[in-house]
DNA sequence: GCAAAAATGTAGAACGCTACACGTAGAACA
DNA sequence: TGTTCTACGTGTAGCGTTCTACATTTTTGC
């Protein structure tokens, strides 16, 4: 079935820059991988040539010895703006430096992963992952890894870079009962295993405990899907007690409960007050002005990265950098009256 | 300064499943690629092999002497939730098939391309790409090539997929008068080269014209940025002679009108009707309930991909595929009164 | 039955690079 | 002067696949 495509024009190989400079394929290949024992005289030579005949290296043949100056990223999910803010923070880590970052979404499961390591990427950052430790210290012990929003820690033998979710949690209730708010639900997501969400409601008690608010502690969790969030929702904010404020796993559940409030023509906050998580570019739209909490997305991505290389680099203990998140207050959390 | 990573479990190759399925290296690579002159007992024998030792090919030394079975998807960026819509489609083409998508996020011009050609991608889909078409024929030169949202295809020597904007401009235009408004303005982008801008302002000129509105004809353009959106949007919404419906590039700078005309106390669509393109899911929010124009994201990823495949066993000649879009209408546009 | 054709399997040379193991030359030391 | 270092280059064996060419077996055609 497969057919010849048309034929391309032919690479430029090691071996040519090589000759074109004069040198061993050896000498070249240390100039490219700054290796030691390289003359200045050697490399500027090594250099000319490379400009001159516009060679790049080949990704796959580089792997199949050394590496392939390829990060892998996985993203749960590519509708939420928030991810784009970690992205940020990867390529300014990545800036100067011979490493390209490549997205994946993982739409089964870990099976993307699998492809990232078949695809020798020198190691993977993982966003959210809905994974044991156990498994992603398997994961861990066949590629260079680091975690973005995974609190178990113990025996890891990968990286972690977090903000602190308990904290996250504590900041948004604190923030809505000093505004007035009383009774505080939270909107969680319902989802396998997450030690992110675990956080997050952990807080969210202990904070509403030490408001003395312990009676109204109230956790509804709706799947990611549009239509459950906002059932999840209506079903909140019809119940015969409704509560006063919702804490949002995050800006996009936020969005979904703003727009089922303004359905049932509840006013934010007078009626329902909402605070999100993520404090995404969209939070600051007039129609939408969303109290949320800040984990700095570009911060995280800087740092696993930062993390990962150093990894690569040979770094056999883990480190866990945490980011301490900030209420970013808005008017649909302001105070009740 | 590269010191050595902890000893990693070595993988399995090719080698070890023809030892183990008793037959030669040829023999299992041939499996793998379903090619010619594989007898039914001898695949059975190699792929249960292959399940025992949990094989799986490693995509670098594939890509040395033939495929990859990776095809390079190149964003425009991330926070764009259509897009979303366009990889669900590119999953959705891929199923069953053993190529896997691997993103990137085009930070700097065309750096990414040649990055995903040192990758040894086995094609490329560039969505929204702001290139020349003697440019994307370099590339095509150089790699099986397809672009979704780019219109000039005279000699081009790669296929596109497109809505057809210049149509869906029209409809937009179209929907508004047929509500009732008349001085419909255009928030367009400002970039550097953009066949889809084209097309969407022809459109939007001719239709306008048609509806005998040619002296209304109106296009503000901003560059994507949130700062000088808002900007725009306020000058327009703030002059003299203020149109009573926008039609907007895009749903994110739909949104972004809908903020600053809720800042200035505007109402929609009363004093201001809106219109987006795309149809993303945050149209159907009660806070934004934004009209739009839908291209099928997901038709577009389906196509784009398909084509690509196609290309990359072989077909040479040039395919254009478009797709018809419709309105989505919502309350942002609701007759004028 | 026998030649020709088709089907099935194998050997082994690439692919472009890295990294190990050396070779060489000059400097430093005694 | 010889010996030991150190710095700098080179030759070359793979890395794990694919693919061409070929060898062998089976089927087909008459």
């Amino acid at each position: 079935m497969t057919k010849k495509s048309p034929a391309r024009t032919p690479r430029i190989t090691i071996r040519e820059v090589a000759s074109d400079a004069g040198v061993s394929v050896a000498a070249v290949s240390k100039v490219l991988r700054d290796a030691y024992g390289v003359s200045e005289a050697l490399r500027a030579k090594v250099q000319a040539s490379m400009e001159k005949l516009n060679y790049r290296p080949l990704a796959s043949a580089r792997g199949l010895r050394g590496r392939t100056y390829t990060l892998g990223l996985v993203f749960p999910d590519l509708r939420n703006p928030f991810f784009a803010d970690i992205f940020v923070g990867v390529n300014a880590a990545l800036e100067r430096t011979q490493y390209q970052a490549m997205q994946g979404v993982s739409v089964s499961a870990s099976s993307l992963v699998e492809a990232m390591i078949d695809r020798q990427m020198d190691g993977l950052v993982l966003i959210g992952p809905n994974e044991t430790n156990a498994r992603l210290n398997d994961i861990a012990d066949r590629i260079p890894l680091v975690a973005i929003g995974h609190h178990d820690i113990e025996e890891a033998r990968f990286d972690t870079v977090n903000n602190d979710d308990q904290l996250g949690a504590r900041l948004a209730v604190r923030h809505l009962c000093q505004n007035g708010h009383k009774k505080v639900a939270m909107l969680s997501l319902a989802a396998p295993v997450s030690t992110v969400i675990n956080q997050r409601e952990l807080g969210y008690r202990l904070e509403m405990t030490e408001q003395g608010l312990g009676t109204a502690i109230n956790i509804v969790r709706a799947p990611q899907v549009l239509r459950d969030v906002q059932l999840t929702v209506r079903r909140l904010l019809e119940s015969r007690d409704r509560p006063d404020a919702i804490f949002c796993w995050t800006d996009l559940m936020a969005f979904e409960a703003i727009s089922v409030a303004t359905e049932l023509e509840l006013s934010i906050p007078q009626d329902i007050a909402i605070v999100g998580y993520d404090n995404t570019v969209f939070c600051e739209f007039a129609q939408n002005r969303l109290t949320s909490i800040d984990q700095s997305g570009e911060v995280l991505g800087l740092q696993a990265t930062r993390l990962l290389i150093e990894r690569i680099d040979g770094r056999s203990h883990s480190e866990h950098f945490v980011v301490t998140p900030r209420v970013v207050a808005r008017a649909s959390s302001a105070k009740a009256g």
